[in-house]
DNA sequence: GATGTGAACATACCACGAGTATGGTGACGG
DNA sequence: CCGTCACCATACTCGTGGTATGTTCACATC
């Protein structure tokens, strides 16, 4: 019988960490005070240094929430029943989609690496988003599917064009239309290196 | 006749700008205090605030100061004598070497677009490093080296991929050679968008 | 050459926010 | 029924960005 007390402590803590994400999508990091993200989540300062070490630790909590949500889709197409080019292709435009959301783009990919610092944030991607990239483009070789290329290396600039291009699609008048450009110009440059089968088109 | 007072004015100027640089590369733009700032300059805080109007103003000032000096070796790069192509790879070159420059790396790449935010870098990139990777795509794609693509697009990516691989050339155990690796990467891509001359290997 | 003026700083202070110390309250186990 | 601990509130400290004011000295002007 799990007692109320605990589900009362679960939803507070919940409720901080929404806040948390929705405060520092807006205002940033540095623009935005405990005490705010208490007041909304109503409870005080003491409720919140109960439930997390401090600021930072808050803020990587808010940071698990918004890379789990990308995570979670993307993971569920990399276990789906596609090919592996099909695969990665439908893996492309929902990490594109992905990055039209705020949260995502100013908490996971701007402000992480600064907040949390440069390798807290490059072991967390490595289990999430880019992780998947990276395993992606492996199973891309392996299927034979494009030529041999250095995985890592490959992958890491993969996915700093993939952070940029989301940066690039979010501040644009018209995201919808620039993400499908960006994704065109990747599939475009995805068949070029693509092994003996030059004419293809997207299925996604 | 140049006044001697305007000279120690300046001096102090460009040596905060310097303690400035050095500070926000070690410890970053929030763990620097401007105390620390201006005692290593030799000054108070009272002269900071006279040649500057906040900490951003500094934090700007000191951007200009790295960008600069990558942006003048780049363009003089590119307003040689070499062809479209090469310049291209000289640059590119040149670019992943100045991404071992810490200062660059943290300052430039990493905190400007949270400190300044991303508006304010994104104009300042587009007058810079940005704007020559523009440019000598728009100059392969007159010379007919490549094939016509999204030109902001493309850049995009292409700047974001280098900015990632600069910061995993910097944090890497050995940043020559994996540096090598990125620029070989990128090579390979290149060739393989080129027109009609699949092998060619670089000059420079 | 006395003097007013403003640039170039230093000093003292304020406000705000992260972190801490401590107090209170109710659920649960014994 | 009572101690205890999770859960949270309140009150405080302290570092830091920013401001307000004081001080000095070069330079222009008469």
């Amino acid at each position: 019988m799990r007692s109320r007390r605990l589900d009362y402590s679960e939803s507070t803590r919940s409720a901080l960490v929404d806040s948390a994400v929705e405060l520092f999508t807006k205002r940033g990091y540095a623009g935005t005070s405990l005490d705010e993200i208490a007041k909304r989540a109503r409870v005080t300062k003491g409720a919140l240094y109960h439930h997390f070490s401090g600021k930072q630790a808050l803020f990587e909590a808010a940071f698990d929430a918004v890379e789990s949500l990308v995570f979670d889709r993307l993971e569920k197409i990399m276990n789906g029943p596609e090919s592996p080019w099909d695969r990665a292709l439908s893996a492309l435009g929902e990490f594109i989609k992905s990055c039209l959301d705020p949260s995502y783009q100013r908490i996971a990919i701007h402000e992480a690496p600064v907040v949390m610092g440069w390798e807290r944030w490059r072991e967390a991607e490595d289990r999430c988003s880019f992780g998947l990239i990276r395993s992606s483009l492996e199973g891309l070789i392996e299927a034979g599917e494009i030529e041999s290329v250095p995985v890592e290396i490959t992958a890491r600039l993969l996915f700093g064009a993939l952070s940029s291009a989301a940066t690039e699609i979010a501040g644009s008048a018209e995201p919808k239309k620039v993400g499908a450009q960006v994704e065109a110009v990747i599939i475009q440059l995805l068949n070029r290196v693509r092994r003996s089968v030059p004419e293809q088109s997207a299925t996604a």
